[in-house]
DNA sequence: TTCTTTCTGGATTGATCAATACATAATGAC
DNA sequence: GTCATTATGTATTGATCAATCCAGAAAGAA
């Protein structure tokens, strides 16, 4: 039998996922990963083949990760205004507590312009919120929260356009109050 | 006296600015940037400084293209509500035709996280937004085509932010139908 | 133990990067 | 024409990039 691996590659993933979250795929060079993960360059391409792949690799594990929040935020059975704010207001509080992140998909098709696997990835993340926004507000609907001439689409495609501009606008450091009356206005057209 | 220069230096950086544009910074080499200018590097270092500089000479470029369009779009004296439809529409065609390319003001703002220079001018280009888009809200107030109960600060910001989302999701391709409904939507808080 | 297999990480590869050096060409002042 | 000055483009620099090579180490099977 062989040698067995001396590193967790879950674990490595979620950390390369945060460098590059961090400082952009072009920014993030092959010895910084390298450093980041403690592990040297053999064990880095038996592992993941390239940089490129790792990067789709984490950008898969934030998808993930970003779309079980987004789910459990919306299916905790409360009612459905305040369950936007409150992810709403999130996105606020990790922009200004880091505004060098901001969103990794957001990120990616900023600077990914013609990876069509990234691309991909970034089309479907999009449709993923849209689709869990449409889903809770059609349950907020069928519970008589919204208004039944309202189109639950048109409201899930408008609040996903939204959430993006949150996040562009965030690491643009206009601060808080900005970012809140542009959220306290939004909020108006669930009414 | 000193020979003169062989080439128009506006026009070379409305080139780099669309090529930037296009290819981001990190992915527009010097070789590619001297044969787009069709200049040797001789030249472009005496009249650039440095890539990173005619970079924001090309940002700051855009902006003001940008700005300008905006003026001239909300100031021309017809109602707010068509104005600003037509604005958000003609970005939406803009990423339909050419989804690659985005608004250089968002790709800079995630991808140049931790340079103060292009931070600064992403601020900027917000603040014009936010700026031009009030101050048409309020004239429209004034001329009560918007309720009086309204904020046109709030509105603005409002608008500002979900700009920079339609943008985003412009570039994630998920097609014509799903940025047009969120447009549709967000006209709604206008009313 | 011996063998096969896989992991490990330092050394190395060739390519490419932004930027500089420098010889030459062009310009107007004199 | 002579000269000082600046533009031009090629050749070159040193640094850095992603990726590969390879000798040695670790593991279980036999």
């Amino acid at each position: 039998m062989a040698r067995t691996r001396e590193f967790d590659i879950d674990q490595a993933v979620d950390r390369a996922m945060d460098l590059f979250w961090r400082r952009g795929y072009a920014d993030t060079s092959l010895p910084d990963l390298l450093k980041e993960l403690a592990i040297g360059s053999g064990s880095f391409y038996a592992a993941f083949g390239s940089k490129e792949q790792l990067y789709l690799r984490s950008l898969d594990r934030y998808v993930s990760l970003q779309g079980r929040d987004l789910e459990t935020a919306l299916g905790e059975g409360g009612e459905i205004r305040p369950a936007v704010r409150k992810v709403l207001g999130s996105l606020v509080e990790m922009d200004l507590a880091d505004p060098a992140r901001g969103c990794l998909v957001v990120n990616t098709a900023t600077q990914c312009g013609d990876q069509p696997l990234a691309e991909d990835r970034v089309t479907a993340a999009i449709r993923q919120v849209e689709s869990l926004l449409a889903g809770a507000l059609e349950r907020a609907q069928a519970r008589g929260e919204i208004s039944s001439e309202k189109d639950p689409r048109g409201l899930a495609r408008f609040l996903t356009t939204f959430i993006q501009g949150v996040r562009v606008v965030g690491q643009a450091r206009v601060g808080r109050e900005f970012v809140e009356e542009a959220l306290s206005t939004a909020m108006r057209v669930l009414d």
